[in-house]
DNA sequence: CGCGAGCGTATTGCTATGCGATACGACCGC
DNA sequence: GCGGTCGTATCGCATAGCAATACGCTCGCG
């Protein structure tokens, strides 16, 4: 997850970096890994740290409510101040407040399943997610990643992108199958890539989950770079993949236009 | 927000708190002032910090991810890692993954909003949210707190909570008006919180949004207490108050009871 | 046109703060 | 009932973080 945006490690200044803040927030990262609250010595063990370091972070967390113990287990669970930064995270972005709104009327005048998700490197995340109405199972959360190489907004992304980066992209990525339909072969990725700097938008089909189809466009910054992007998902089951594209292209291509900078 | 799970103010090991934990938290927590990218000034005053301590815990979160520099501005906001730890949370919380589904049959079946919401002593907190088709002004975020006292979940959760408790939340509570039809009269509030015992689910008319109505009922862990609550809400152009309750009061309480421990 | 208030950034020596080894009691399963 | 592992508590030491200070920059106001 080296993301330009993040300071490279080996330029990391020592005299400004604060250790305790690290092993902090590495504690808090040791819940991406297993299911269930977790246990002092597991988080400690995740975290690389010894207990003591640990039984002092968790003690300042759970204090301060960025941690709760699991009533059931008596395990370790993140707390609700999360939500609190997340609230804060959509409210100061820029594009969200913006985005709102538009995704809102994509959704109306589409009936489809419509997302808004984040570039982050060889990751996006989905920021906002408006469910249609037959959607009954809903793994997606906010903050879930999906890979940049295979996804539809990741590729709308990587379309806007100069060919160094894609290629950079590309190449650190781990281009692994998750349904028989995931192009994961180099060229073919480029030759999607093309398509979507040809037609406005990416489309995906079943690369993700079986049965699914995706458009998506990317929504760009002032210096013309990608940032985001806006997902208009559909079932195979309801459209063939032609006339899913012709449908909601133009809209999905006007909505991200429309919150670019 | 003192919350009854978080650690006493007064409690606190001073061996084991570590101060540039609290600090840095509390630079993160700085940002729900204010709109827009917040300078390293403002961040170190909203933490009662000085500027050193605030460049080096916003160089390290720069480091790790948790602030960014807005583009425009030059400004420092919450970074993408943030979601990452909601996505933690949600993960991890005993309920939404059980609550998911349930939420997502409730708004096919009745087609209008549904949210799940958590306790937090005086607030709730918005955890999912499943739009309906004609919702274009989306407001409220995941993370969003509103008062437990005039809400419609809050009601709920505060009628599964003996009487003693509820008169600590409403007492502390700040009760101000929001639209006029705001119920802030302490006889007037308890009145509700009796008919949500009686009916099994509460009931809010423009308490908060002008033109809305909700009803809501309370999620039970294995101890009986209230920990969220499911709302479905409703507009006056479309419902009359009567045929609302009769209509989303059933299926509500069925959700919620199919969710609780 | 230039002055100064405010910003972000960089450096330093001091000591309070966080460190990690250690120890204790509780709980569980082999 | 006996190791293993858990969470919790204690303590002296040195290092990690502290606060003061200084520098250059950009605005906005005079």
């Amino acid at each position: 997850m080296s993301n330009p945006k993040t300071r490279d490690d080996a330029s990391v200044d020592p005299r400004l970096f604060l250790q305790t803040v690290a092993r902090t927030m590495r504690v808090l990262e040791g819940f991406g890994r297993k299911q269930g609250p977790q246990s002092l010595a597991e988080l400690a063990a995740a975290a690389e740290i010894d207990k003591s370091a640990a039984q002092r972070i968790c003690y300042t967390l759970q204090t301060l409510g960025y941690l709760e113990r699991d009533a059931a287990t008596g395990g370790l669970r993140p707390g609700l101040k999360v939500l609190d930064r997340t609230f804060d995270f959509l409210r100061m972005h820029p594009l969200i407040e913006r985005a709102v709104p538009v995704l809102a009327e994509l959704r109306a005048m589409t009936g489809q399943r419509v997302d808004l998700s984040l570039l982050d490197d060889l990751s996006i995340i989905y920021a906002q997610r408006l469910q249609n109405r037959r959607e009954t199972f809903v793994a997606s959360l906010v903050g879930r990643r999906l890979p940049t190489w295979c996804s539809s907004g990741g590729r709308a992304m990587l379309a806007s992108l100069p060919d160094a980066e894609v290629d950079s992209i590309l190449h650190r990525s781990d281009r692994r199958r998750f349904t028989p339909h995931t192009v994961t072969d180099l060229a073919a990725i480029w030759d999607k890539i093309r398509a979507a700097r040809r037609d406005g938008f990416a489309f995906t089909e079943q690369e993700w989950i079986m049965g699914e189809m995706v458009v998506a466009a990317a929504v760009t910054d002032a210096a013309e770079r990608p940032v985001a992007a806006i997902h208009i998902a559909g079932s195979l089951a309801e459209w063939d993949a032609r006339g899913f594209q012709l449908r909601m292209g133009p809209p999905v291509i006007e909505a991200a236009r429309s919150i670019s900078a």
